[in-house]
DNA sequence: CGTCATGTTGAGCGTCATCAACAGGAGTGG
DNA sequence: CCACTCCTGTTGATGACGCTCAACATGACG
């Protein structure tokens, strides 16, 4: 079993023990570096695309998107992260954001300088493979996310949009199960859904009912139940697989 | 200006030079690697979702695109890589493929074992750096195509593939610019252009038709000209940003 | 025989409009 | 101080209509 993280930094602690085997000074330094940490309301830009950060964020606790806008004012989000993610750890490498970082609702974030974090990578290597091991799992998840943006129908991106999410968030042990279901929060607005999933808010809520209507979903404002994983997943072509990396060892 | 590189990993040299500084021995150690190569048809896999690589293959010439098959059999191809790419490095820290690898054209292709891979890696930092950072651009990449595939209409989706293509090509010496024009081979049947832009390869043909008739590229075969790249970076809404740290340095 | 080209048809999804449900804030009165 | 109402902005729900693009042709070209 992985040691026991607690406080705000838990999850990201956990998180990155699931990529690589920190040791133990490693956790503490890190866990007193995001210690003051700021609250964002919803909709907050955290970094802007063009913008130069010297830190990094940590996501503590709530929900933020990374998210580019187009010339005509349409917003794609490219990826969905929670409670323990880095998003931004890769302005170490690359100075310049190609895209936006943005709360979707009340949102804990810490920060830790570039400075701290370049000498914490050379005094622990580890941490480095840890960082790169993200980067690998988010590019999996981009490209199935690039399948599901080309090759799904809308009922069946959403599906597959929350078989994910679901999955995700059991491994953090923010999803409960009684058999086959599978209950969680979600807490995105329609409108979020459908630039997540390329899809207009009308046709996500179209595709939320027929999905409800068959049975395989059932909502109460932002708490989903997924009534028979397995079956959701067949009817979305998910396989877990590509999320592996980021399942925690017990 | 980087060193120059000659034979057959000469494009390979080159794209890590520009992710971080070699030393030259080491640039001496991977060209030795990856002399013996293999020559493969097209459309053929080099590696297959759920198999377990143990060397990694360096794309000498030729093309090839990650893509994954859904249930349906619908193929969607997540990225497009030329000479010099090492498309499945991620095998050394994920080792179950959660892709196909496949060549799209004629191609020759050198292996280095794991082993090999690992033990330069501890032997010389900086190259696990350059992995890492070549990683992430192909994040950036593949964030713009979320974008391409969520956001963009049929014709921008064409279009703002040539840009990134001939862009990346032009980087590496594979096209000619005069003027504000530049032209460039670009050896994929419309079939496969479907598959990268999530549409059928029938509106392709007429997505490419409008590009002709609206004078912004010529084409003969396979090969193109962009006659003037900033306007039909304009109409895409392509921003090469994202591309940057791909960027020979001269 | 695979690839490219082009026409026809219709499904899927976007856009626009309307309305209900709901939350938060300001003001009122107890 | 707390309840109650009113107002307003945001989200969710649903119908009507139109456009984009997929599906299915068929022929031409290497």
């Amino acid at each position: 079993m992985a040691p026991h993280f607690n406080g705000p930094a838990g999850t990201f602690l956990q998180r990155l023990n699931v990529l690589a085997d920190l040791p133990a000074d490693l956790s503490t330094v890190l866990h007193d570096l995001v210690a003051n940490s700021r609250s964002l309301g919803a909709n907050h830009d955290i970094v802007l695309q063009g913008d130069q950060p010297s830190q990094c964020c940590v996501i503590l606790e709530g929900w933020v998107s990374r998210n580019k806008v187009g010339a005509a004012g349409k917003r794609q989000i490219t990826s969905l992260h929670f409670s323990g993610a880095t998003p931004d750890i890769q302005s170490l490498l690359h100075p310049v954001m190609d895209h936006n970082i943005t709360t979707l609702t009340k949102t804990e974030v810490g920060f830790i300088p570039h400075s701290h974090m370049r000498s914490l990578m050379e005094r622990f290597p580890v941490l480095k493979e840890a960082f790169w091991k993200d980067t690998l799992l988010e590019l999996a998840i981009a490209r199935e996310w690039e399948v599901n943006l080309g090759a799904r129908s809308a009922v069946e991106r959403t599906a597959h949009l929350f078989c994910e999410m679901a999955t995700r968030l059991e491994w953090f042990g923010r999803a409960t199960r009684s058999g086959s279901a599978l209950r969680f929060e979600l807490p995105l607005t329609q409108i979020q859904l459908g630039e997540a999933t390329g899809l207009s808010s009308v046709h996500i809520n179209r595709s939320m009912r027929t999905l409800r209507n068959s049975g395989m979903i059932e909502q109460s404002r932002h708490w989903f139940t997924i009534s028979d994983l397995p079956k959701l997943a067949a009817f979305a072509d998910f396989n877990p697989d590509y999320l592996l990396a980021e399942r925690p060892r017990d």
